[in-house]
DNA sequence: AGTTGTAGTCGATACGCTTCAACGATACGT
DNA sequence: ACGTATCGTTGAAGCGTATCGACTACAACT
């Protein structure tokens, strides 16, 4: 392997000066630069990551922390990792993955041994017990996720309450008074990772401010509960019912069931799913779709802790950015019949 | 952040000391040991990444390759990464994230900045583009998937070719004399990503040795095509089909349909499932299921690596290890009624 | 003319660790 | 008693980079 020695005895010149070329922190004439990039060239050089990082004490690495908890889909997750992976290469730094199994220690560890400049947290929970390591660790963190208190933290995460609030605006826009959301896992009502709560605290309020009666049934892919869960909808609306969902199999199941009674989505019921959008949710045409956008949370995650990490002063307030949903109306909303996407401010 | 030089004073030792008590590499009196352990201890130093690298030419690290291509199912990569990041930490190694998105460069990036020591390459194509690359990168590398050529390469996969073979070998056991083979992404099926042609090569080369009737559809979730495919099936089998499906949709639908045409699986019929296990297969109480255990491979591909980075001399031949799936009857198939997991030799 | 400033380069040092050669001390064999 | 291994420890020499201070040359001001 080649050392900046290397390349700077075959451009005739010092070593810092392959340095400074590198680095671009003092000025060097054009010849030279020239001369001295025509020398990386062609030996191929790449200067040593240890060797660079115990100098600059910096490692131009930032530490993805992953859950490993079965409690969430791990495609989504791998969304999250890939897209972060990515944008960490635009800005000329890589990934160290961590996993959650390490626990504070593994932050810790990766911190100590300076392995990493800064720090992603995914999956975030409510009373997330990392967060008091998280205050003392001495290196930028950005988490996925806001617990309840995110004060002095950088915070940032799909703006769950406000996808809530637009189902139901959605709703009352098109001429529902009532409406089910349908489908949410049980476990995570109510649970640590608190982004349902904030969906659910979202939804309800704007229930309540246009006048919206509301109903939530747990996750259930049995069809019959669905169906009856349909029927009462059917009932209490006057014949003009609306679903939420963040479930693939139920939002596929709706239309057919809505068929069968007779009824047709975008016309006299209204089907609006919600979450991530993997290809299989695209194909549901007669659903109204509001997408979380985990990969722009995640490209905004690393930009954010890659400003944190050159701010020089420590940082103060802390941040909290919410990504707001990307609704796309598909024949799903009833009064909606064109399927032209629309961002939601 | 406190260096070895710290610990050393503390302990009232040389700073050599420290590190020989570090690595193990020099016999140390129980006396001091316990000194310096104290106070490491007590300062909770952490040897430095960087300088570590630097003096002993070892990261520690290992980088791993996860591919972009939406060709592939997020979940399952990320299973094998979830695996591989913690059998890595067992072995006192990191992992370093790599994306396909930045090529044969990416690889040549972090193997010449010493980012790690070796490589694992995941989503490895019949014809891979990287293979010449690899051939002259001068760390170890571990494929995951079989390339056409793997002489002189570590590759390690599934056994697909076994799994098509107990597939057929399960049928004929159960008594089948025909079976249909449902459900691969057409797009995978003679494409680069050659595990799809080895399993249908291992199904029909023990269909013609069994003398089992054997076809094969691409997948469908249109329920239609599946339920006509289950018609000519059973007609052609004179009432007891075989199937077999990587697909959990059509996995989910086969008994419905089934039990509608008054076929039990398990005692008229079989129902068979491969690949990677999901939860929600889990939950398929009546199909036999063949686990192509990623998270085994995952684990072997992670050993194998290790092995190769502590070998001094430059790896000879070349390995190819392929994982046997694991076979687990319950009430799948024809024949069997006990439900216990039971391994493939 | 002298002063000040700036662009461009170099030499030397520091970063924190591993590792080698070398040393004293202790145990062993004859 | 002597040489000869072995154990335990040390000091010093790197590993390859970034960066600081210093130096030169030359332009731009007084």
């Amino acid at each position: 392997m080649p050392t900046s020695k290397d390349v700077a005895a075959l451009a005739g010149v010092s070593q810092s000066t392959v340095s400074y070329v590198m680095t671009g922190k003092r000025p060097i004439s054009e010849k030279t630069r020239l001369r001295v990039e025509a020398a990386i060239e062609q030996l191929t050089y790449r200067p040593n990551a240890g060797a660079r990082a115990l100098a600059s004490r910096k490692s131009q690495v930032i530490g993805l922390v992953i859950p490993i908890t079965p409690e969430v889909h791990l495609g989504s997750i791998m969304e999250f990792v890939a897209v972060i992976a990515a944008t960490a290469r635009r800005f000329d730094h890589d990934v160290l993955l961590v996993t959650d199994q390490e626990g504070n220690q593994g932050l810790e560890r990766v911190v100590g041994q300076q392995l990493c400049d800064g720090l992603i947290l995914m999956q975030v929970q409510a009373d997330d017990e990392r967060i008091p390591v998280v205050r003392k660790l001495g290196v930028p963190v950005v988490f996925i996720g806001i617990p309840n208190d995110s004060t002095g933290l950088n915070c940032i995460d799909a703006d769950f309450a406000r996808a809530g609030e637009l189902c139901v605006e959605e709703m009352a826009g098109a001429g529902h008074t009532n409406g089910v959301i349908i489908g949410w896992r049980p476990r995570l009502v109510g649970s640590r990772l608190n982004y349902v709560d904030r969906f659910l605290g979202g939804a309800n309020a704007a229930a309540e401010r246009l006048g919206v009666s509301l109903e939530h049934l747990p996750a259930t892919s049995d069809r019959r509960s669905i169906e009856a869960a349909v029927d009462s909808c059917i009932a209490a609306s006057q014949g003009m019912p609306a679903f939420v969902s963040p479930d693939v199999t139920v939002l596929e199941l709706l239309p057919r069931i809505l068929h069968e009674k007779g009824l047709e989505p975008g016309r006299d019921a209204s089907v609006i799913g919600v979450g991530p959008v993997p290809d299989t949710m695209l194909a549901l045409e007669e659903t109204t779709i509001l997408d979380i956008q985990p990969s722009l949370v995640s490209q905004h995650a690393v930009e954010l802790l890659l400003r944190l990490m050159t701010a020089d002063h420590p940082d103060a307030g802390g941040t909290l950015e919410l990504i707001p949903p990307l609704v796309t109306h598909r024949h799903g909303t009833a009064g909606h019949s064109v399927p032209a996407p629309q961002s939601a401010s």
